[in-house]
DNA sequence: AACGACTGCAACCGCCGTTCG
DNA sequence: GCGAACGGCGGTTGCAGTCGT
């Protein structure tokens, strides 16, 4: 899958990293920082080029990255926000917490840019309609799936966004009072929908209550909510059932 | 089972803007 | 003002895995 590890002629290693490199890497940059990339990678230890291990960073290692299946929700967001801001990819990343501008535009180019394609969405379509699935009655493989989940017009929606990896914990938030959980990033924008700061923290408490189980249990959802009660403004939300 | 075509994605490359001496 | 150093970004590539024949 990926370019088989070498050296160049300058003895710079390239290529696809080890977990050796990422946990160097990650120890280092989680310790010191990442002030100068150009001399992180000797101070570090590695036999990496600076911008290799900015690359590594900031679209693997660096923590609340999410990897793999994209919601509905995300894609409908990449689509339109591509149609909004065409190819910036940094930008388009900045409104999705968890991706990185690599994995949306890899995603864009394998995916959704053929859905688009086949099923001749318009700016208008996009713009027209918000909070409206713009691909609506369409039928292509990866919004069939989407449909099926919807198939019901009208009802809540039942949206399980994955939360981080295991691989790169961070502190998660569980909301008592509605069996669901805020990651940090993305507290603010939906305080700001219907809740005050206090009504939801006061009740909150930390991932580390969870116990070991948290990623190998099933999710059961208990709850639905409605588009407007999951995404706020630009922010995404992300629910985790209460246990 | 074998083989070629296709896909997905991590990683590389080169350009551009900003900062600093 | 100028050039070097650096970070950031978008386009492109390489290749393992998957699919189709």
């Amino acid at each position: 899958m990926v370019r088989a590890p070498f050296y160049d002629k300058s003895g710079v290693k390239k290529g696809a990293w080890s977990r050796e490199e990422d946990e160097r890497l990650r120890d280092y940059v989680q310790r010191y920082g990442h002030s100068n990339w150009r001399k992180l990678p000797k101070l570090a230890g590695l036999a990496r080029c600076g911008k290799s291990c900015r690359l590594r960073w900031l679209n693997y290692l660096k923590p609340n990255l999410k990897h793999g299946d994209y919601t509905q929700k995300e894609e409908e967001m990449i689509m339109k926000f591509h149609q909004e801001l065409g190819n910036k990819w940094s930008l388009i990343a900045e409104k999705l917490p968890g991706r990185t501008d690599n994995e949306i535009k890899n995603h864009w180019h394998s995916h959704l840019k053929k859905c688009l394609k086949s099923n001749d969405i318009t700016t208008s379509d996009l713009n027209s309609k918000p909070g409206h699935d713009p691909l609506d009655g369409k039928t292509t493989h990866q919004f069939e799936k989407s449909e099926s989940l919807d198939a019901n017009e009208g009802a809540d929606l039942y949206h399980i966004l994955e939360s981080s990896s295991p691989m790169s914990p961070q502190p998660c938030y569980i909301n008592e009072a509605h069996n669901y959980s805020l990651t940090s990033n993305v507290a603010e924008s939906t305080m700001n929908c219907n809740t005050s700061k206090e009504d939801i923290v006061d009740q909150w408490v930390t991932f580390e209550e969870f116990g070991s189980g948290f990623w190998t249990e099933p999710f059961i959802v208990e709850h639905t909510y409605t588009d407007n009660e999951i995404l706020c403004d630009e922010g995404l939300a992300f629910f985790v059932p209460h246990f």
